[in-house]
DNA sequence: CGAGATCGTGTACGATCGTACATGTACGGT
DNA sequence: ACCGTACATGTACGATCGTACACGATCTCG
């Protein structure tokens, strides 16, 4: 693009973790643009040229990280999948410590709505992940990881709460929250009336 | 394609109702044609040719009836929508009418097993409307009939029932239903585990 | 410091896509 | 029977897309 070559960004100037390889930051930041991309404009909006425009990298680099757009899809969903997932545990474990079954419904449903907070369109590229798993065998694994993360942490609080047989009650309340929060993301629905029905919705369900 | 011009189809050949114009079936062969699509491959699939195709028409027809793809997709999700609200209906009037409290949850759970049988790509393009719906203004209003029509028919079951509040207990239980009905389409569960849950999910949320 | 491996980028090309449009066909009203 | 209008389709073109690839820059290790 500009007349003179510029060596762009050497990558000894970004930060890099301990044993990562060269180029983790930069493929790290083609992944986040890749969710960025697909959260607001759907798969259907992925390409190179909008990933590495999104990035602010050059288009050659889309292909030089990824075999093919469908990898560069792929990697991205796997990748927001594991991130969010991890975000959870840290999350639960951070704040359901030591609190008392009348709490933790209220509880639970705050830590539920902070992961949530933030970027709108995670959740939206989160729910594209799940479409697309139904369509995609390779994409079926982080849609598994991201659905257990939260069933593990749902089976947890249910134990927590006394709540019998609490694995099957915490498929039951998975599915009930997906539901909130994809209408919420759908409708851009009040958050209030989030948490509401969140807390509604646990007790309900966690009720002998 | 082939040697001989061929009038293709005369559409005298083709059902047509009273009132409607004449290409009226053909603009509905396209439509669940584009449904078929985007249930098969997500929206990132649709394109003038793969719908053609699927329809089994020629290229040219698809620029005859949509001003553009943008327009094909919509009125693509807004067929799909309204067809199903209005199967939802109809069943749920056939089906509920009558029916003791005691046995209404599982009637109504076998209603909407129903409703969702068959075509699992039809699911799959109404959950790629919801999505779409978020960033798209012209996909709302088909979105909300969609859920309008489910949220009703939830509403009168749930005063049939008699349980308090049935308004907001059905968003509680639509958004419950949604959720179960994600996760069997993502996973392919089995289709007896899913009719339990139903079942379940209804009579907590109906609980007093 | 030198060599080989890895990282990074600009450019180009064939394939595909959206859409326009010229042309032909069938229908409905008079 | 005739004509205007809606229906129908084959083809072509410019734009966009995925990807290959040559080449330069930078790092790592001895």
């Amino acid at each position: 693009m500009s007349p003179t070559p510029s060596p762009a960004t050497p990558s000894s100037a970004r930060a890099r973790g301990a044993g990562e390889p060269r180029g983790a930051t930069r493929r790290r930041e083609l992944l986040e643009a890749a969710v960025r991309v697909i959260g607001r404009g759907g798969i259907a909006a992925v390409d190179h040229r909008a990933v590495a425009a999104e990035a602010g990298v050059p288009l050659g680099s889309t292909t030089y990280y990824f075999e093919s757009k469908h990898d560069m899809v792929a990697q991205a969903l796997n990748y927001v999948a594991d991130r969010e997932a991890e975000r959870l545990r840290t999350e639960a474990e951070r704040s359901l410590r030591d609190v008392g079954p009348e709490a933790l419904p209220t509880r639970l449903a705050d830590v539920l709505i902070h992961a949530w907070a933030g970027d709108r369109t995670v959740l939206l590229a989160q729910y594209e992940l799940y479409l697309e798993s139904a369509r995609r065998a390779d994409l079926r694994p982080a849609a598994e990881r991201w659905d257990s993360a939260y069933r593990e942490l749902l089976q947890h609080a249910l134990e927590q709460l006394g709540t019998p047989d609490p694995g099957h009650r915490a498929r039951l309340l998975c599915a009930g929250l997906d539901g909130l929060l994809l209408d919420h993301v759908a409708t851009g629905s009040d958050p209030g009336d989030l948490r509401a029905l969140v807390i509604e919705l646990i007790q309900r369900i966690a009720a002998p």
